[in-house]
This record gives structure tokens, sequence and C-alpha cells, in this order.
DNA sequence: GCCGAAGTGTAGAACGTTCTCCGTTGATAT
DNA sequence: ATATCAACGGAGAACGTTCTACACTTCGGC
């Protein structure tokens, strides 16, 4: 464990004060280039890195926070590297953390987060009330992900979750089918900002399903977006005395238990049932899976995020609000009605 | 934006001094019970909430990093959960950082999570050379998983990777399989440790092959553990004069891969071809997939890491290396050699 | 020559903790 | 009564930065 090497060593070196290797470092007015010159040498001698704790200490901060429900969704590393993509050379570092299922484990994380003093942070679909992020959103600027909400203190970004799912029933209805089910996801607790994208997607699928005159076959099951909820919710829509012939998962990982659950049922795919998912994952693109599912491009909606995250930090007061199209993508596992 | 609540708050509240209220909050000597419950009972009026870079100035860190060569590997997160639960109720935060492929950015992304000043790092399978690691375990402990190394300064914790492709090499040969090549990962950047997981898997599969008199059917490809990997090595394999009747990818994602280049190729898994994985990660274990493949437990080998990195901070300075003992589970990709 | 402005550089006070000393009690031992 | 000591509490110096003020040049314009 060595010393470490501070501003103040670098500045003995080059024979300068502190302050003028601080210029030097955040690139601040007032710095010759002889000098300039000089204080890189040093640095470069000595090794120096910049301690953030002290840098935070007085209120810069150089990492930005993403939480995320769980790292087990597929869909999140993409998000992810979109962040880390839409914050690229700012030297801002990107931390993930994982919130956990609950408003209260997420409320811890989410402080958790805080008090790493990033410079802001990305919330990924969110439990907390909009008051509670509101709060927050005074603290450190916000951007959360996959909630349609409309506040004045933080970023929205989302795709268009009611377009999806109409995309998905529309889709599943062209091809004959009549008794599609949904897959949906009830959280933990209570609350259930009903601006969440799980939310959004149910009540996008139950009025596709009327404005398509199949109002009576409306079918959800609550489960998670999960492989597990998939699989349970799938058992239980097929002990229905008239089971669909259609199923729409609400996530892929959903639609993969859906899958595993036709398959342990010894139904075939798509023969005797359609499913199709949601996010296109790359488990949906795997040749194995093949899975009917919607695009949302995570790419872009991270780098969005970032981006956004970045404005605000840079001081825009301005609420975004952006919204990204989805796109279905038809793979083999949805297919007319036989 | 509100101005924070410092320590010196909770002091003029509770009418001590800023000293007290430090004490109390970590519980120091020197505190009698009556100032104790006022400190706290004013931290709990205020919503007082420390300050962890001015903590870390001080030298007490409170975060400790993972860092993971990428998000997508689908056994990382139960690693995750397992280096959580290691270091469940110590008050460290769990933060996870990408490496990034190449050594360079595995450097880059190890010293920026340092700069973040955590109290240790537990590195997932890097790729820097044991001479850089132990130049940063001289900086905070660290922990090193999925590497045989033997080294004074750090502790590592892998799974006994030759078992484990004795295992699968075995459990083939044992199905009558005697063509039976292998998928390796082939590092970015020179280097190349040898005591990293995939080069031992390679070498260990290769030793199995001899001693059971295999030698002259040993057939390596060395792609990526990754699912574009295991496609293209297993083209590339059944591109051979003569093909493999079974294939061991090095890890999940890669035997996925390989299923899906076999599906593409219009053979029939386990008819045409077996195929094995490593890792056993939900993903082999998806009813739809229901990949044969080696489980090394991420969620011990998780917990491990995190109690050796507290037992580390916490002053040890003896070596840890801790093998864990990998077990096959065979699924319905692997069968009799028709 | 004088003045203001522009260009360079430094001193030193924060930021919010921790933690080493040290001072003050009151009780106990001598 | 005095010395000793434990128990409690506080003063204040760090930790490594940033950044506001200010001081000192130099230079051009008058």
């Amino acid at each position: 464990m060595t010393a470490r090497v501070t501003i103040a060593d670098v500045a003995r070196r080059a024979q300068v004060s502190t302050s003028a290797v601080s210029k030097v470092l955040r690139n601040a007015y007032g710095v010759s280039p002889a000098m300039r010159t000089r204080v890189r040498a040093a640095i470069d001698e000595l090794g120096y890195r910049p301690h953030n704790a002290a840098r935070a200490l007085r209120g810069h901060a150089s990492t930005l926070g993403v939480l995320l429900p769980d790292l087990r969704n597929p869909f999140f590393p993409d998000l992810i590297d979109g962040v880390t993509a839409g914050v690229g050379g700012t030297g801002y570092t990107v931390v993930i953390s994982q919130s956990g299922s609950g408003p209260e484990s997420e409320s811890r994380a989410v402080h958790a987060l805080i008090d790493q003093s990033v410079g802001g942070v990305v919330l990924v679909a969110p439990l907390s009330p909009q008051a509670q992020l509101e709060a927050i959103a005074r603290t450190v600027p916000v951007v959360v992900l996959g909630r349609h909400d409309r506040s004045p203190y933080y970023d929205a970004v989302f795709d268009d979750d009611e377009v999806g799912a109409e995309l998905v029933v529309e889709h599943l209805a062209a091809l004959g089918h009549r008794r599609i089910a949904h897959v949906a996801h009830r959280d933990a607790g209570r609350g259930h900002p009903d601006t969440l994208l799980e939310n959004l997607r149910a009540r996008a699928y139950e009025r596709a399903m009327i404005r398509l005159g199949l109002g009576h076959h409306t079918d959800i099951v609550w489960t998670s977006y999960s492989e597990e909820g998939g699989r349970q919710g799938t058992a239980e829509l097929l002990s229905r005395p008239e089971p669909p012939t259609a199923i729409f998962a609400g996530a892929d990982l959903a639609a993969i238990g859906a899958l595993a659950a036709l398959s342990e049922a010894g139904l075939a795919v798509p023969e005797d049932m359609s499913v199709a998912g949601y996010d296109n994952t790359w488990l949906a693109s795997l040749a194995h899976i093949s899975l009917t599912s919607v695009d949302q491009s995570a790419a872009d909606m991270g780098r969005t995020a970032g981006r956004l995250l970045l404005e605000r930090i840079g001081g825009r007061t301005a609420s975004a609000r952006i919204s990204i199209t989805p796109r279905l993508v038809p793979r083999r596992t949805t297919a007319p009605l036989s």
C-alpha cells in the first residue's frame, strides 16, 4: 500500500502551486502553455491520478449510476451499453447497481447509489411512486427509463408500449387468432405506478383486443416478467376450459418460460400455440428459440437516457420526455391459426 | 437541490460536538447511552445520511467493486448475487462495472473502479498478467475469480476447470463419442495468462482426450465464449472432412451458439450431434434448451469471493486460494452415439 | 509616462468526515 | 486529603481537491 500521489506532489515536481495543477487538470482558464506542459509532464512522471472522493467532496462527481431491477433480464446489457455509449468521452464512469424487487429495497439501493456521490442516476423501471422519484430528483439529476411518467423534475425515456402491445395483438389477430392471452407482470408491494411499462402493456393489450372485437376473449394472467412467471402463467392458461391459441408475454423472458411450459405440456409451437414476447433481446433471436418479439432498441434508449442525464447535469431544468417507437419482429413462434 | 444535512447539523440539534456524533456513527468508545440516544434521535429527525466521499477522503470505504468482462454472460448475475450475499450485513455496497474485452480496457476499468475508492475489488476472469494484478493488489485488496493464480498478494477463487472438462469428455466418451471437439475462448490481445479458466479448460480437454485414447481426435476451435463464437466455431467444425459427433463448448453461451449453428445446418440435437456447455447457467436449464452442462455453483463462488475480500480488508495478509469442485448436469443435448 | 485590461499565477478557505489528543468530571484507593 | 483512574466529551488537524479572490506582470493606447 504505497502512499498516494497527490496534487501537491505534482505541484512540487512542476514547481508550481497546487492551484495551477488543479487548473490544468480541469483545463480551466488562466494557464500558460508552458506551465501546462510542465504540469502534464509532472503528472505523467509521477503517475498521478486524481482522487475522486476529494473531488466529490468539492461537489464534482465522476460517476453516473444505473439502477436495474435485476441483472438477469437480457434486455439490460444492451441498455447499459447504450448508456455507456451515450456518456462516452465525457469522463464519467458508469456504475451499475441492482435494486432487487420491491419499493423498499429499490429505495435502499437508489440511496446507496446517491451516497456514492454519483452525478446523476438512470432508474430503470422503478417501482417507487412518482412523488418519491421527484424527491430523489431534487437531490440528483434523474432519468427514468421504462415509465411514461410526466414529471417536471425528471426526464423519462420509454418505448411506446401501447403501440408495441397493439402490434403484437394485431399480428396475432391477422394470423387468425382470437383467443389471445396475455402474461403480465405484477409488482411486489402495493403502489404499482400505472405509468410503469408492464401495466401499460397489459392495458394496451386489453384495448387492442376490444378494438378488434375480441374483448370477450381478453385473458390476462398476472405473474412476472421472468422465466418462472411465464411458465406458471402459461400453465394457468392451459388449464382454462378453453385455452388460448396464442400467448402474448410482456417480456421475452416470460415468453421463454411459456415455451418451456408448452413443451412440458407436449404442445408444439407454433402449430398448437403461437407465442410472442417483448424486448427483442438476443434470446429471442437465438436460432433455437426464434421468438416473435417487439423491438424497442435498447441501445437507443440507453444512449438517449445517457444523453439526457448529461444535459440535466449540464443545467437543463426543463423536463424531457422521449418516446421510442417499437417495431414488430416476427419469427418462428407465431403462425396462422390452423 | 436542498442543502445537505451534515454531521454538524446533527451535532447542533443534539447539542453535542461533531466528534460526539462521529463517535456515535462509528459506534466508537467513549459515548454515554444518554448521548447516544440523543444523537440517534437527531439523526432520525434530520434524516441525516453520512457523506461517503468525505468518509472516503479519511480513508474509509463503503463500497466493494466487482469487475465483469461483460454483462451478457448469464453466469454473472448468479455470481453477483453470491458476492452480495457474502458481504451482506456489513454495510458495504456492491458496485458493478464492465471491463470490456482486452487488457487495456480492463486496466482502465479497474482503475476507474479503484478511483471510486472502493474498499476492495473482485476481478472476474481478468486478462491482465499476474504482475499487473499484483500491482493492483498493492493498492487495494483483490480477489480474483476464475483464474488459478497462485499469488501471495491476492486471493483466488475458481472451480476446478480441469475436473469440469474431464467430466464432460468422460461423459461424452461414455456415450460412445470419439470425435469430440472443443470450442475454446481466445482472448483479445497478447498475454493470455495460462491460469485463466478458458485456457485450463482447453488443456484439460486435450489431456482427457489423450488419457481416453482419443488424442488423435482432439480438435479445438478458438473463437470466444459467446453465442457468436459458438456459432462460428461450430460452423468451422461442420466443415471438417470428418466432423465431430459431439461438441464440448467451454461456456453455455457458446453451446447455445453451437445449437443455433446446428439447427441452421439442419442437424438434430442430440440425434446427429451431442452438445455440452459449461457453467450451468439458467439458460442451460431452460426446458427449450435443456443443455448438458457443468455446474460450478456461481452463488458459492461469489459468496466465497465476497467473504475473502472482507477478510483481506479486515487485515488478513496470508493469501487464500479456494477451489470449488464442479459437477456434471446431464440434460437432453447429449445422447449415446447412434 | 500613466491607466486599464488582459494574461498568469498563488494563497487559502472551503467541502464533511475521522480520529488523535486533551480536558473535565466523579469515584475509588491510599 | 490527595493521587489515580476510568469514563465521557470536545478541539482541531488532517484527508485531496476546487475555486474565489487577489497579486503581479506586460502591453497597448492615450
